[in-house]
DNA sequence: CCGGCATTCAGGGATTTCCCGGACACTGGA
DNA sequence: TCCAGTGTCCGGGAAATCCCTGAATGCCGG
């Protein structure tokens, strides 16, 4: 691959943002933006998804409803080496979203606030081979236990006490425990400001919005 | 000013955002992009906002931690006329964020996720004298009044329906009667749901972030 | 004038949440 | 090995929330 062009896809809902990092990217000499998409759906028919024809493809965090994480599960990629090395790209500097591109396979996160340079040698990086995670590690941000990571996301779904028990096939005693302590070490006092908390930090599987009605 | 280039002005703490702009919007024979700053006080230092210099102001809403809209208040922008005219971006379709931005005075309205030539077609319309505001109307968002909006920004908050009574001036008893209210308009169970819902459609005057903690 | 709406408040009971405990299993270092 | 820390589980009692009913005031527009 040394010597040839890097060749990019682009998956973001915003046709500014695409369109615009499109435009920036091919004004290096390095890199060609091989396909533009709104969409994993619109992606994958383009054939973004397709190690033989793209390098790197950078995949906006937040598609609309769709998570662009989701695209990254196994079962929707196909097997490793069928698909492009994929850059994930956030808005928000949340760890937790670091840290599960890392864990679903993505060879590299890079923020929309950084400076174009950053993306670029992130493309280059990952394209040569390697990971590009230029965030920083973790930022005094709470670590959930798995257990606790499962009640804040139902708390933060207004389900009881009880309802998250029976979904958790454990008794709402124990969830009481679990919050309890959440409470204690966030140093907040209420399973409403945890819920809250868990928005604005990002700890949701879905960071905004529920399926129930779009903007 | 017909005939004349439109001199554009774009604030976006996004780079990629905002650069991607400025090359899309180069393209077009009848506009100028003068200037580029990535937050309301280097575009003040760059004259963005001088409207000798600037036609059209594109202004991100959310810039980092700073409202874009802050920045649209009197105190900050000196009197009518001296300023360019303000077109509000937005990744969110809240109709909350039009009307906010139609009440402080900007002259457009336009959603990151619209088509390029929506884009172009308000900074036009806008550079010629015109308003731009093509959000749909309300899209059935719930209408708070004021004494319940009061009572949803303290929920959202944390606090106890004393604490909230406390505040308003007003007994907890009928803090609970607005949470009924509440309830039952927005088909939800919970005061975690009702600040979650509340948060998600930007109900809560700092859409997000509270200033104890930033990313 | 009168119906609708927003706002205010009360009582009482059912439910949920919160805070105080204790208990067990597991892990990793002293 | 012991033991401190952590994650998981649970119970009792106090506090807060939620649900239902009822009612008073003021304001606006038909």
């Amino acid at each position: 691959m040394a010597g040839a062009l890097i060749r990019v896809g682009i998956v973001d809902d915003h046709p500014v943002v695409a369109e615009g990092t499109a435009a920036l990217l091919r004004a290096k000499s390095d890199i060609d933006v091989v396909g533009v998409a709104p969409s994993i759906l619109a992606a994958r028919a383009a054939g973004l998804f397709d190690a033989e024809r793209v390098d790197v493809l950078l995949l906006d965090i937040r598609l609309g409803s769709e998570s662009g994480l989701t695209a990254l599960t196994p079962e929707r990629t196909g097997p490793l080496g069928t698909r492009p090395e994929v850059i994930v790209l956030t808005a928000y500097d949340y760890p937790q979203y670091a840290d599960a591109a890392l864990r679903l396979g993505a060879a590299g996160f890079v923020l929309k606030t950084a400076p174009l340079t950053e993306l670029v040698d992130a493309i280059r990086r990952v394209a040569a081979g390697g990971l590009a995670f230029g965030v920083r590690p973790r930022a005094g941000a709470a670590r959930l236990s798995p257990r606790e990571h499962d009640v804040v996301r139902l708390v933060a779904d207004g389900r009881t006490n009880d309802e998250i028990g029976a979904e958790l096939r454990i008794g709402s005693k124990t969830v009481e425990t679990h919050l309890a302590r959440l409470f204690e070490r966030l140093d907040v006092g209420s399973r409403t400001e945890l819920a809250m908390r868990a928005m604005r930090e990002g700890w949701l599987d879905v960071p905004a919005g529920n399926p129930r009605e779009g903007p």
